[in-house]
DNA sequence: ATTGTAATTTAGACAGGACTAAAAATCATC
DNA sequence: GATGATTTTTAGTCCTGTCTAAATTACAAT
């Protein structure tokens, strides 16, 4: 009756998805990512809480309680009842795995089945869960062991590290520097679309030009061209600086 | 990249799986192939019957009946009690568009990743509920829309029109003649693999040299080599006669 | 036709994961 | 520090799909 999340374990090397629910698994991401992301808007103590949670999840406060205690229980998570929940070590290997199955999807369906970048994070949602260990290390293979996202973001590796990118935000550069486009957000791909639509890619240069006070607009240029960008774009865009 | 807003035909166009649960695709798939694959063995008066059921999908007799029973309701099936079931039109079309899935992906898997044959079926059981009609279309075009799967069996339509092959079984042909493989049962991978060994592939050429009586084995020729095959792998392969 | 066996169905239980409504704890504000 | 608002948790229900045990039906063989 109690399940062992023991999947280090190289001898008996089980498939997450046969000893860990769907379910569980799309918590622990959750989770991982309301923890590790980067914080948009108000910063919440660094404690990840039960609404936050069921926000995420899209379920009633309720259903994300008795999932905290499923986990606390299985002891991917700890918890301090009406705090909050951290990962546990296993907690967060089992997170970086499904997130890893996920960009490498991502980094697939747009490569090799030329998806859209607006269009990948659904799929990848949806193949996430069904691949194996087999499947990952195929594309894997084929990709030639990427490190690095279709919309930019780090790759786990399969032993579960991940490489911390500090990118900068768009919206806190000065004008006059030149920037490099280095990763945006997957969650939306209206905002994808709108890029996509704008020449906006991984990659692409942009020189800022003009900040507006009062978090008005920003304008930018690129390939010779300027765009205003309004701040909830400029938000979700992460650069480096180019030397 | 263009961007392509993917028009929708039919407005109501509906994902099956969104609207039917991964269980009910998986026993309406295991009565189309009770009821249209080939009889092994005993020949059971085309009704297809709740212990054939359960015995296919792994679960107790009751779990069947219980299924059954919702499928009937759902009109998927038509349920004679104590006799057995059909599908109704309705639930074949589902059945086909599983199937349409799985032998895609094993498609896919075998020539876009390398998978060997014996692999395909246990990586495709996964994936053929996961997938999106974006992903079935990506991958049928990037194949050149094949007809054939992986084995040697016929893909489904996108409309559910599948067509029958009539291959006779090896174990069937008599010494003297030369035939073509032309389909392999998928659903044993150690088949598969022994078949593999010997270098027996789809399309490959066999001489009949000899049949031991009294379900003995036979005697192939293939590529110059003789091979002794017995009843239960004579039983699994199916050949076309070469004109 | 009767009787034993095998197959099928019913009945009742359980686990997972969701929900609503109500209770309890925490926080924010005066 | 009290009090009202907000969050979180508890309690109880539901639905899906499974199970076992028991009852029923069909079948086969005398």
């Amino acid at each position: 009756m109690t399940i062992e999340p023991t999947i280090n374990s190289d001898a008996d090397k089980q498939l997450i998805s046969d000893v860990i629910s769907e379910s569980v698994q799309d918590y622990l991401k959750a989770i991982y990512k309301l923890s590790n992301g980067v914080k948009i808007g108000k910063i919440n103590g660094d404690q990840v809480t039960t609404s936050l949670i069921s926000d995420r999840m899209q379920v009633s406060p309720a259903s994300a309680t008795n999932m905290i205690k499923k986990l606390a229980k299985m002891r991917l998570v700890e918890h301090r009842p009406y705090q909050g929940v951290n990962l546990t070590e296993t907690g967060e290997k089992v997170a970086l795995e499904i997130i890893r199955h996920h960009r490498l999807l991502e980094l697939y369906l747009s490569q090799a089945l030329g998806y859209g970048w607006d269009r990948v994070d659904a799929e990848a949602e949806r193949l996430e869960h069904a691949i194996s260990e087999d499947f990952e290390d195929h594309i894997d293979r084929v990709m030639g062991y990427p490190t690095v996202g279709a919309h930019g973001e780090p790759i786990p590796t399969k032993e579960g590290k991940i490489v911390a990118h500090d990118y900068h935000r768009l919206a806190d550069i000065q004008p006059g520097k030149v920037v490099r486009i280095s990763q945006v957000s997957d969650r939306s791909p209206d905002l994808l679309r709108y890029l996509d639509q704008k020449g906006f890619r991984l990659g692409t240069y942009l020189e800022i030009r003009d900040k507006s006070p009062f978090s008005g607009p920003m304008i930018v240029k690129a390939d010779d061209r300027e765009h205003q960008l309004g701040l909830d774009v400029a938000d979700q865009i992460f650069v480096v600086f180019e030397d």
